[in-house]
DNA sequence: AATATTCATGCAAGCGTTTGCGTAACTTTT
DNA sequence: AAAAGTTACGCAAACGCTTGCATGAATATT
């Protein structure tokens, strides 16, 4: 049981024809006489015959792979993106190589280069939390692969993306928190530099300026979100002058940590302190106290989105020989989503 | 900005050499002088040469892929195998390529075919749930592609696969129960068919029979795991006549759900019934009625060794030209942890 | 019947690499 | 100085497939 998987070659020989004509009869090339045509198409059926993909694609230059890089698969966000992702590509046979950063900008150089290596199509991208340099992803661009970035991307031009626009879905978020009667919000953001977070800020900002309240920086504060800077964040802002009775958490996760510390302040969840938050994560619903609403993200949708719109550049490409220098910003609009019980 | 990345060729044109001694420059073959040695490795660095991955592929027929199907991504159990698998592959220069089921056995039949054709080196399977035709995994050993079932095996002979011992988890977690009183359990199982089920149940009873109790068979009930059939069950097991006083469930979503129906019949959780369950959630700390204690299976733990053990039949592959009939079963020990609080 | 079309097929190059084998030139041994 | 060994390189095949071009046979056109 060597390797002796049929091979074009193998058909040819036994049928006493050129190989050519036996890869145009199972491509139904229309030159090819109706009779060998099923005379080859049987052979191929009975000998198992499967074209071998490794040599078509290095003959193509084109092998059918997207590859994706993301910071954590265990984070639910992301399971749900690749998700997405993964369906879309099936759908148009392509294939996905994956790729975690674990939130690390060495490891995702490492995983940019192994992907151009292996020639992959294209790629999907969501950067590790703390990239600071954008060179290796420059670098993709003279090799000519297609890049589409989502949820986290990188604070470059002419780049293509697929994000979800936090700020309408925080305006919404801190509206809702105005009607329920609060009137200080706090805010406990992500990294800064991260677009997610700037987005946060914004819509934070639009909601405050246009219930012409003023904006009080010191009311947002910046995580790296571990438990501990959110705890920090917890604190100062329970501890500020001007006291928050709702806070706007990064995220579901967020809001789990920042929840733990109000209680061990002895504060009283949706009392003394409201929470709302991002994400909407299914187990939302079984928890203690979870946060009033949640800015769903759509992250499945996303992924699906940025797959589709690589797929699209794939055809621009082939069509136009020239770069044409339109760049897609994909917009999803997020949603508050109240949580039912409680 | 054309196709023009830089070649073998191109290199050995340059400097007037063959294209041989271009390849064997730049692998530090001992036969090439080490004048032109270092001239070739200089150029290539300079044109910023990478080989084309993919030409080396289809000529070593190899592509340092290992193909991954699993049910569902979203599922913490799969995204933290992955994550062990995509961690461990890496590490060894492998590379990941990604298809979930969605727990549909035509598509899982589909995703082989297509990782089959991608010449993947070796297949990594956790099998959808309700697969019960074994063919297609037979035909991938007559194309002498190595696989590993993790977690969800079928139940066929002279197979690979590692996956965690539940029936000890399952001993501890009745014996726990017994401990603090309960005597008549009842179980929320999953698919007959699945072997997890199957361990379930094994520890069922051997707990039972350990503790020269009788096994009643209608205290165990099989579910298909979504939330209609889990209240069935639930209803089912709580209007027996020997009504358990605590129940043991599939997993931490099927607790969920048990926990909510036996709510709805004003059953007082933790009093009137208890649940203990697998998995191990990291939400389970932050939820309302989390089940007592959790049976830990590791699933970022079996990934891992799921690839391991893969890597470890390429080798063999290579080493024994006659295949040696040995088949690794691997069992991770799983473990009960008891929730904290409450 | 001679020419033009269409049909069916084969030839061969090419994709980029690796590698077994051959062979000059050079060095060492006797 | 002739024989043997070493060093440093090139040739060419092979991996499996696609595809432009050429070609001979069959058919249609005048």
């Amino acid at each position: 049981m060597e390797n002796n998987l049929p091979t074009l070659k193998e058909i040819a020989k036994q049928l006493n024809v050129s190989i050519s004509t036996v890869s145009r009869a199972l491509h139904n090339h229309r030159s090819i006489g109706l009779r060998t045509k099923t005379q080859v198409q049987e052979l191929a059926k009975q000998l198992n015959y499967e074209p071998n993909q490794t040599a078509i694609f290095f003959q193509q230059r084109k092998t059918f792979t997207i590859g994706v890089i993301l910071p954590e698969l265990s984070e639910a966000f992301f399971s749900s993106a690749i998700s997405g992702i993964e369906d879309c590509a099936y759908k148009n046979k392509y294939t996905v190589l994956l790729g975690q950063s674990h939130d690390s900008e060495e490891k995702e150089q490492l995983l940019i280069e192994s992907m151009k290596n292996h020639r992959v199509d294209g790629l999907l991208i969501s950067i590790a939390k703390n990239t600071s340099h954008y060179e290796h992803f420059e670098s993709l661009k003279r090799y000519n692969i297609p890049v589409v970035f989502f949820d986290r991307i990188p604070d470059m031009p002419n780049i293509h993306y697929v994000a979800c626009n936090l700020v309408s879905g925080t305006i919404q978020a801190i509206n809702f928190l105005f009607k329920k009667g609060h009137r200080v919000v706090g805010m406990i953001n992500g990294p800064e530099k991260l677009y997610a977070s700037q987005e946060r800020r914004e819509g934070y900002i639009q909601a405050m300026t246009k219930s012409r309240l003023k904006f009080d920086p010191s009311l947002i504060v910046n995580t790296n979100l571990d438990t501990a800077s959110i705890f920090a964040a917890t604190k100062e802002l329970l501890s500020s002058k001007r006291k928050p009775t709702a806070i706007v958490t990064f995220n579901d996760y967020v809001a789990l940590d920042a929840v733990k510390y109000a209680l061990s302040q002895k504060l009283r969840i949706n009392k003394d302190i409201c929470f709302v938050s991002y994400a909407n994560q299914p187990w939302n619903n079984y928890t203690t106290f979870p946060p009033l609403a949640s800015v769903e993200q759509f992250p499945y949708l996303q992924g699906q989105k940025a797959a589709e719109t690589l797929l699209e550049l794939f055809h621009k490409k082939e069509s136009d020989k020239e770069n044409n220098h339109t760049y897609y910003k994909i917009i999803l609009e997020s949603q508050l989503v109240l949580n039912r019980n409680k």
